[in-house]
DNA sequence: CGCCGAGTTGAACTGAATCAAGAAACGTGG
DNA sequence: CCACGTTTCTTGATTCAGTTCAACTCGGCG
């Protein structure tokens, strides 16, 4: 499902606001290992994910590569710590199959914000999802323990459990691949 | 500062916007551990802090008593798990001082932004702040060590740190209140 | 074939939890 | 304003989940 076509099943899509969006949005087909954004630099786009998978990652004070999000079909991706507030990233946005990919610049969204009201309602409620789920995740890594963090993982996201690879996850969840090979060994 | 001036820091408010505002803001003057919203109801409120300090918690599945968060002056807080989706609530919402609260009701704040492109944007842009937070504790829990997260929040909220308790402020960390004592203890 | 990345398995180690006991601080009523 | 009970904080000893380091297996691909 490409990008209008999503916004379209959260809200109303005004026939300008569509014609708008075809104008501006830009439509990617990319490899797997495939970079959307490297550390250092300014995040300017904003990505949704139409066909394909994606993670952000950054590297620890030791080195150690942790993955921060995925993204799968439906659903948007960008270096959170840069994209909003336009300011440099420490993370990395990489491609883990090949996709096929719509993104917005930071100005081209502000635009759009503030000449449609209905855009800027599909913002907050973009924002609310992505909100939620990382609360969730605060929860989880609170006070549950690796394998109880696993099985929810499995549970909410059996797709990107079989997509991504066993590092990825475990450094999503919080603990090493080691760990996370024996949780997966027992059941 | 009221919330009509708090929202004027952030962005234009319209004679008419505020006149809706003043019309339907609750202000209430509550005493210290007063229970703003109870777990099994559904949260129908958004409370802004004028001042004092809140604290919402659960219970987690060993009965212990887990903070999710801590809302001080000028901030915002609610049963995250409840009122965006008006759903049976796992929260308590608890004031830690006396306190001077603002608050809207759920139906009011959709209104409000149905009405008011600007509220929307208001919206929008608090969910961004609070997400924002909400992502560096991720990040944090997901390999700092008790004693990186305990510093990071003595820098970031030195006040929640000498008005908080120690039992309270632990498990907000993720940690157990005897490891606070003791990271404390050493520097 | 033989290499290479991804996953598994084992043994030793460690940060933080748990359990338990005191010490301080706090507030409430006499 | 003090005495007493309650809550909050500290400290010690023990235990355990998960890490670390290291070796080994497996499947794919040049």
């Amino acid at each position: 499902m490409d990008f209008v076509s999503y916004l379209k099943t959260i809200l109303e899509v005004s026939a300008s606001l569509e014609a708008d969006l075809n104008h501006v949005l830009r439509t990617e087909n990319l490899p797997k290992k495939y970079r959307l954004h490297n550390e250092g630099k300014i995040c300017r786009r904003v990505y949704f994910i139409e066909k394909g998978l994606a993670r952000s990652f950054y590297y620890d004070k030791d080195g150690r590569d942790i993955t921060g999000w995925f993204a799968a079909e439906n659903s948007f991706t960008t270096a959170v710590d840069s994209f909003f507030q336009q300011q440099p990233s420490k993370l990395f946005l990489e491609l883990l199959e090949d996709s096929i990919v719509h993104s917005l610049t930071f100005d081209e969204v502000e635009n759009l914000y503030a000449k449609f009201p209905e855009m800027e309602r599909f913002g907050r409620l973009m924002l609310l999802e992505v909100f939620t789920k990382t609360v969730n995740r605060v929860n989880a890594m609170q006070f549950q323990t690796a394998q109880e963090r696993y099985r929810s993982f499995a549970e909410n996201y059996p797709d990107i459990l079989q997509r991504a690879s066993l590092g990825h996850i475990a450094s999503f969840l919080g603990i090493t691949q080691e760990t996370l090979s024996r949780i997966r060994a027992k059941g």
